[in-house]
DNA sequence: ACAAATTTGTTCGTATGTATG
DNA sequence: ACATACATACGAACAAATTTG
């Protein structure tokens, strides 16, 4: 219980033990993500602490990204960040599996399309030459994280279609196209506000920015199988680079 | 001249020929970034051409990132845009410079506060030790690009503020404080809106995002020597990591 | 809240020049 | 000489976004 008395003197400082708690409440599923916690005031006399106390506690669990305090409005649960690595071997189910959340993807449209300007240039390919894109949303424990667009070279990728429409993971698909493995070249990352479409498929407020990512993946010879731009929900994504 | 008549049937086609005098006068300067273009109609009527025929020249313009087309409102020559290296030995005034532009900075606020969370954290100081904050605002071509938060622990740099408030570099006040050579960490990257300073100081638009960085440098021995919070006007500024 | 004007985006169809075999 | 493919260029009409009244 979150406001069972707390032990003092076991060489376990009163705030360590109030942000143990609420990690546990928020861990454990009982505070959910955005819910908002009690007034500093409250949680004082509930615990017959005083409030620097529990401003410690709170100091903490900010510090650790798990609450979000708010001046005059109060404290709420911070919304789940996921750390998104940009190494050369990114891949969605692991990343989001390496932070014990449950991947999950789907397909949003294929379609063939001529290559234009862009497109054309970072996958070596003539414009006007058919890719197949594929648009596929992202999600970790159901949340929508991602919005990605690849690009395939169409005659080199001719079934990806239907093997996306099967599985929506884009490894597998170009797993059973032969390129088991591949690696990302270059990201470039900048932001900007979403379309409309675009905060409803991620689920987000329209006046939230997505963080935007251009990247090439490469088969081991170096040859672009894959032009991917991807938009990431800004607030509950945090692009990692790890330097050297 | 921007409309002397096109020479036709020299093996040159006329969307090349329009495209290389568009080019011509934007890099001339006497297109000036974010001047708008004539219409396409205006243009094709000037010249004595199809509307296809200037549209496929913006498409090359476009691709190549010279200038950039909003339906309904028009075509603008593209702001330059910075591409930001992030590697490990992320210099400020290098990076313009590589890209043939003059950087320059200006110190916004220098104070010694007591390290709180996430700084103490990441500079592994004990909550409540003196760090020097710096604030800078970064120029390329007198151009805001991005405005950085800089941590240094007081106890080795103590005179830190006195060598940036005479010259705002940061790599040289370093240097002058015995830290010749320093590398990046971590990056973590993720967007948000600015506040009404944030986007005052940036010369920004209050709707658009910043793209935010989170990076600890550390000298030779990986000590940490600066932990930095960094907006960047993500307009005007692409990060870009490279894959190895 | 609505309408009109302006500007870019898209999709037809048609014709011509050029390179290839 | 002929057929084919492809890029170039033109014309017309309509769709979509934005600005203005």
């Amino acid at each position: 219980m979150l406001t069972a008395p707390l032990p003092r003197g076991d060489g376990l400082a009163l705030w360590r033990q109030i942000a143990s708690r609420l990690e546990a409440a928020i861990t454990s599923g009982q505070l959910v993500a955005g819910a908002r916690l009690p007034t500093e005031t409250d949680l004082a006399e509930a615990l017959a602490v005083n409030r620097h106390t529990i401003r410690r506690a709170m100091e903490e669990l900010t510090g650790r990204g798990l609450v979000r305090v708010e001046q005059g409005r109060g404290s709420f649960v911070a919304e789940e960040v996921v750390e998104y690595p940009l190494g050369s071997r990114t891949r969605f189910s692991e990343i989001i599996r390496a932070q014990s959340r449950e991947p999950s993807g789907r397909i949003i449209r294929i379609a063939e399309i001529p290559a234009e300007g862009r497109v054309a240039e970072l996958l070596k390919l003539r414009r006007g030459r058919a890719v197949v894109v594929a648009e596929r949303l992202g999600f970790a424990n159901g949340r929508a994280i991602l919005l990605g667009m690849h690009h395939f070279p169409a005659h080199r990728f001719a079934r990806i279609a239907a093997l996306l429409a099967d599985n929506p993971s884009i490894s597998a698909a170009l797993a059973a196209s032969g390129v088991p493995d591949y690696r990302r070249q270059i990201t470039r990352i900048t932001a900007r506000m979403p379309s409309p479409e675009e905060a409803e498929l991620l689920g987000q407020a329209r006046t939230r920015p997505l963080l935007l990512a251009e990247a090439v993946n490469t088969d081991p010879e170096g040859v672009p199988v894959d032009v991917t731009f991807t938009r990431y929900a800004a607030g509950r994504t945090q692009l990692v680079v790890e330097g050297a």
